[in-house]
DNA sequence: ACATTAATTAGGAATTATTACTAGTTAATA
DNA sequence: TATTAACTAGTAATAATTCCTAATTAATGT
């Protein structure tokens, strides 16, 4: 693999917010370094980060958003804001116990909660 | 709402089923029973019956599966075969820790275990 | 430093899943 | 049986993502 200073201001982007952002956003964000990059240098490069393992994706509802967090964790989405906020939630006890009780052998536990953040209870 | 004798034949294509069918493969059913069926009836009419809450949909890797049971559920997603089985994990212990630990208010939990079904482990 | 070359890019076309639009059809009701 | 509003078929449009290609660029050897 070659270097690359698309992919390298990419990971940047990625690795400086919390906000698990879009291809579109992480485009917008690196069009500001990189004037003229091309969405598909940023799917692409996305694509290739993820293979490395250098970021993680975040598949739920038919948009991809991308996590500079890659190890195992959760998500608390909120409906009304459509914000992910990371948690922890799966423990061994429990990836172990779904091995034996299913005979399924567990690479990854995706959990995501959906409902309503504390910014919107009163 | 009106009846509709698509809406009807789509709703037991789904239930006819445990494989989380795609609206493709709901729309190939059809079309045996109704061969002038449009693709578009069917992911209007698979919208509906998910309002109405007579079926659910598993919307996890950019494309939507359908589901008879609309009960609150999990599922092995088997990455050899692509096969959806499914269980049940949460249970109210769970949605209550979260609700106070997080001050976050459920709505559902999706948890999706991802990794290889009994079939392909010797 | 310079030439070579294979990986990478920009820009646009193609693809895939899904939704929107519209003229014609049909279920419900009076 | 006539009316009408909901529904359908067929097709166009959209949105997210991937693919394609000629031009560019990072790495390597000379």
């Amino acid at each position: 693999m070659r270097y690359s200073h698309q992919r390298e201001t990419i990971k940047k982007v990625v690795y400086s917010t919390d906000s698990h952002p879009t291809a579109e956003w992480v485009f917008r964000k690196t069009k500001n370094a990189i004037p003229k990059i091309s969405l598909g240098t940023v799917y692409r490069n996305l694509k290739l980060l993820t293979e490395m393992g250098q970021i993680s994706v975040i598949n739920n509802d038919n948009i991809a958003r991308y996590d500079w967090n890659t190890n195992s964790h959760n998500h608390l989405k909120c409906k009304q804001c459509d914000s992910l906020i990371d948690i922890q939630l799966v423990n061994d006890g429990l990836i172990s116990k779904i091995k034996k009780q299913f005979k399924f052998d567990v690479d990854d536990v995706e959990i995501t909660i959906i409902g309503t953040c504390s910014k919107h209870i009163k």
